[in-house]
DNA sequence: CCCGTATATTACCCGTGGGTAAAAAATAGT
DNA sequence: ACTATTTTTTACCCACGGGTAATATACGGG
């Protein structure tokens, strides 16, 4: 009779453990993807809990064993969204080039970013809905983004690679620029989330950079995220980005397993 | 003009308890001056009405006599901010010169009104919490403020003053690094409203220019080292924008005549 | 088979705030 | 001064939705 079916809970006791607590985050991360993108859609106040919780096929007190309450499930969307935005930054900060090199890196990268739903979420949602606490993250997040795209150009600056200008005021133009795709792209049009970000890049940098004599700026300055040599008609070639994607994932992945987890009561 | 007296408190039709006899249009605007700067503040879901009617000194059913509901309100709010922007608009298309000084100019005009309250509701405000109608109206408007950029462009494509470009996008790209204002800026801070405007109208144009803007780039681009000890320069001194002050002010009036006035039952 | 735990459901509470009816106060006209 | 009209207040309703307590169901282990 001993079948043995099911081997797992005979040989590791504390895996059936393991996998209980896995099938709990995913849980989680389901009512977080159910919720961010309802709050999009109808806005954060225009948006039930009992909607989410029908989305899920569940009722909302069900809810309840996985978040405090709706704040907190907004601030783990945007908290999610934080994490991406730290990849970008991460990723960019780790490759090696000008200033403004680096910094159309992040301009890609973030734009895409914005075409996302979690992306969407950090310019999206208002910090008033937050609690005390998690509002003041927020906005030391915020703070941080924006000296990224500060350090950059001041970088750029140095460098030579970018003209000199109030790094502050060009931060809050590119940024604020980028930060608008997330209030009007929607997938589904007639660009992709890539194609605005690539297209963004140059175009929010041409104002700035040295070398923007004419068309040669263009090639020049952007050699190695740039493929966009041959007239952008097309859009293929997606493969140079393979190892991007990769990196994207793995530290997506590894930011889900560290942030803080669902109150284990 | 100056209603001089009791310092206490703001401007307030019906401050004390006497004295409540002044015309219909302005304890309407009164509320929505009112309205918009608390809307501003805490939210349009996080400011009540009767809090509204608080800082008016009146109590909330009082201002069911000049609006139908909150609702309505904030569509109020909107539309006089649209008004304002087809200010910008009419005196813009009004001007002669080629479609690139015609972008700057919207850009200069634009951006400044993103510095002010009404001008701040066209972007912080969720379409979502307006009536269907009025909804429509918004998203109508919308598309003719996001037309003029790309016309002008456009035009200046034509015209060789602007690089060939994606008009759509660059729209986009300008108008989110506007529209972005709004929501960071607030009076108070180091730059006032319209210095933060030409700046913009500066950077945001550099890279799509075909003539570079020698002087005044370079002008735009060591601001830090005399920024602050740099009054207007030459005769124009500080009241250079009276004309267009004038204007404005002029265009306000008579689109306030011609709005919809409050409801008379 | 029973028990403990985690999870989900039913039924409910209740604070909030938009909105309204009716009375009161102010205002205008004659 | 009396009346008609407009404006404002007092007092109230009630729909909505976040949140909770009590209960039921699923499930794994002994």
């Amino acid at each position: 009779m001993d079948d043995g079916h099911i081997p797992s809970s005979s040989q590791s006791p504390w895996l059936p453990f393991e996998s209980r607590r896995r099938a709990r985050d995913e849980k989680r991360e389901a009512v977080l993807r159910t919720a961010v993108a309802l709050f999009l859609e109808q806005g954060y106040h225009g948006a039930t809990l009992n909607e989410v919780a029908r989305r899920l096929n569940i009722t909302k007190p069900a809810l309840y064993n996985y978040f405090r309450g709706k704040d907190e499930i907004l601030y783990e969307c945007w908290s999610i969204g934080n994490e991406l935005v730290d990849d970008c930054i991460a990723e960019t900060s780790a490759s090696t080039g000008s200033g403004l090199s680096k910094l159309r890196k992040l301009i890609v990268r973030y734009a895409e970013l914005m075409t996302e739903d979690y992306g969407k979420s950090l310019v999206r949602f208002d910090l008033r809905d937050l609690s005390e606490d998690n509002r003041k993250i927020v906005q030391t997040a915020k703070r941080r983004i924006d000296g990224a795209f500060r350090d950059y150009i001041a970088e750029g600056v140095e460098d030579g690679s970018v003209k000199p200008c109030d790094a502050k005021l060009a931060a809050f133009a590119i940024a604020g620029s980028l930060n608008w795709i997330g209030h009007w792209f929607q997938p589904g049009g007639e660009m992709t989330g890539r194609a605005v970000a690539e297209e963004f890049a140059i175009r929010l940098t041409e104002g700035i950079a040295t070398t923007a004599t004419r068309k040669t700026a263009r090639k020049a300055a952007v050699p190695a995220a740039e493929k966009a040599d041959k007239p952008p008609r097309n859009g293929n070639a997606p493969r140079e980005d393979e190892s991007e994607h990769h990196t994207r994932a793995a530290a997506r992945a590894a930011g889900q397993s560290k942030r803080a987890r669902g109150r284990l009561r």
